[in-house]
Formats: structure tokens, C-alpha cells, sequence
DNA sequence: GTTGAAAGGATGGACCT
DNA sequence: AGGTCCATCCTTTCAAC
């Protein structure tokens, strides 16, 4: 699954996930390297799904999500069916920007993203009604410490 | 702090998150807009802060990245010295990739990302070496539900 | 808001090291 | 394999309307 990368590789993928705007130009400078060698790693990496998208990263801020919760969900009920419902629901919600099923005491936990906590209620409501029982806490986020979508590179 | 968007906005936004590599004219297109004034917004929400930066997405299992762990810290210690080490630290560490600073029961929450086990142990012990005791527990991802760095755009 | 023109960047080929 | 040069096409950027 996991492909080989050398050292280019890195300090290219590196850059990009700075700042993907970089020209190739900008890229090839930065690294004294020559722009073909450089444009063939980001290709083939694009194509290996190394680089699975290049996005744009807004401040949530500025567009009115001031408030983001956790949602820490135990559950005993474990059937297929029940499972499929949640995963559709999680999936198809958009203040849902994260979702893991975890190991141990907490099975599942989400982040979520809304402009209030009022509009939290309602997520929650709506949630716990479409996908029956849970035991759930919910911890809001006083504050952001670290956020990134920078992986360490090895 | 907020910025105020209007529709056009707010669809531009929403393709940028899905594919910031989008040309100029393409977004045009698929709005049927022209090419100035689309430019004019992005510019601007450039300005404004509300996009902050276009980021490469990499797949953290291509780069050998398999392991996540969210990481619950209850912690007695509330004083600037200790808090100040915390955040530091936290910041400094790219296997960090969020941190939050909760309200309730739980004080901090990690998401951090790491090539196996083994790893997280390392940096697990180097954490609580750094920051003196700690209330932690640490939840293994077992699947990655949903990540996405899109925002939901009310 | 629209058109279009000038400048700069991306892509890929040919050829060399 | 990487490097250089180059030609073509596509985008961005901005001025004029």
C-alpha cells in the first residue's frame, strides 16, 4: 500500500502541503533541482494517490463556524443495519468534517462544525432521532489550538 | 470577524474546497459567470482572509502513516508556565495534526498521526516526559469514517 | 459585467549529461 | 536516471470598454 518516496520526493510534498499555489518554477528554485525531475515526481505521485486533491482551506472564522464539538459515542448496539444508517448519516452531514471508529471505551467519535451551539442542538437532535439510542458526550471547543492537514513525512 | 458572502460566494467556495486546481475558467463555466468577477471574489477572499491557503492532500497510508490516535487529557495543572510547555510542545510536534482546548470533563483533546504503534509509544512517552503528569487515555482509530477538509458553507 | 490582450506558467518533446 | 532548451498551449492578471 505504501509507496517509496525518496528524499525529493518528501521536501516536494513538503512544499505542497504548505502551499500548493507554488509554480514549478517556485518548487524547482527552492530545492535546486530543474523543473522536468521536479514535474515528474508530482505526476507520478498524483497518479500513485499520494497526493489524493489539492483544496482550498478556509477560516472557518470568517464564515460564521465559530463553534466546533466533539462527539463521544458509546454504543451497545452493533448490527449491521444499525451501523449502515449511522455511517450514511455521518457521511451525508456536512458539519460532520470528521468521524473515526475507535478501539477501546469510546467506539466512535466526530468532529463537528456549526455556527452556534443552538445549531449544534439541532445537529444533535437530529442525529440521536435518525439513528436511535446512544450514550453520547458532547465537549465543545474553547479553543484551536493546532491545525493542520500536513502529514509528518518519515 | 466574520465576513459576509453572498451566493456566488459561497459556490465558489465550495468548488475551491473540493479542487483548489480548478482554472479560472473552469469555475466560470460551471457557474455561468464570467471570468473577471469570479477572479475579483477570490481575490478578495484571498484578502480577507476567509481562504487561507491551498494545501496538497496527501493519503496518509501511501506515505506510511497508518496509525491514528486521539489522545483525552484531564489535567489538574491549569498554570501559565505548565500551559505555555503544553502548547509549545504541541505546536512543535508534526505528528500533532489537531488540539483542542475543551470545555468540561476533558480538558484537551490530540488527533495525532503516526506510522505504527510503536511510534505513538514513543511519542506518547516524550509528551508526558515534556509536560510532566497527565490524565491521558488514548484512543486507537480503528477506521477513518470521514475526513474532509470542506467546510459546510450555510 | 464583459471582452480581450499581455505576461507568465504548465505541459510535454527532443536531446544531452 | 536527471538536466537543458524549447515550443505550444493554457491561465492568470489587468486595462479598456
Amino acid at each position: 500500500m505504501a509507496v517509496p518516496l525518496d528524499d525529493l520526493d518528501r521536501k516536494i510534498l513538503s512544499l505542497l502541503q504548505q502551499d500548493a499555489g507554488l509554480s514549478l518554477d517556485e518548487i524547482a528554485r527552492k530545492l535546486s533541482a530543474s523543473k522536468t525531475p521536479v514535474w515528474n515526481r508530482i505526476r507520478k505521485m498524483r497518479e500513485a494517490g499520494v497526493i489524493k486533491s489539492e483544496v482550498a482551506i478556509l477560516d472557518p472564522d470568517k464564515i460564521g463556524l465559530e463553534t466546533c464539538f466533539f462527539v463521544l459515542i458509546r454504543t451497545s448496539e452493533h448490527d449491521a443495519e444499525w451501523l449502515e444508517r449511522f455511517l450514511k448519516t455521518v457521511r451525508a452531514r456536512p458539519e460532520v468534517l470528521e468521524a473515526h471508529r475507535l478501539a477501546g471505551d469510546i467506539d466512535y467519535i466526530l468532529k463537528v462544525r456549526v455556527p452556534n451551539a443552538r445549531a449544534f442542538d439541532t445537529f444533535y437532535q437530529s442525529l440521536i432521532r435518525e439513528v436511535s439510542i446512544f450514550n453520547v458526550t458532547s465537549s465543545l471547543s474553547m479553543e484551536e489550538i493546532k491545525y493542520t492537514t500536513a502529514l509528518p513525512l518519515p
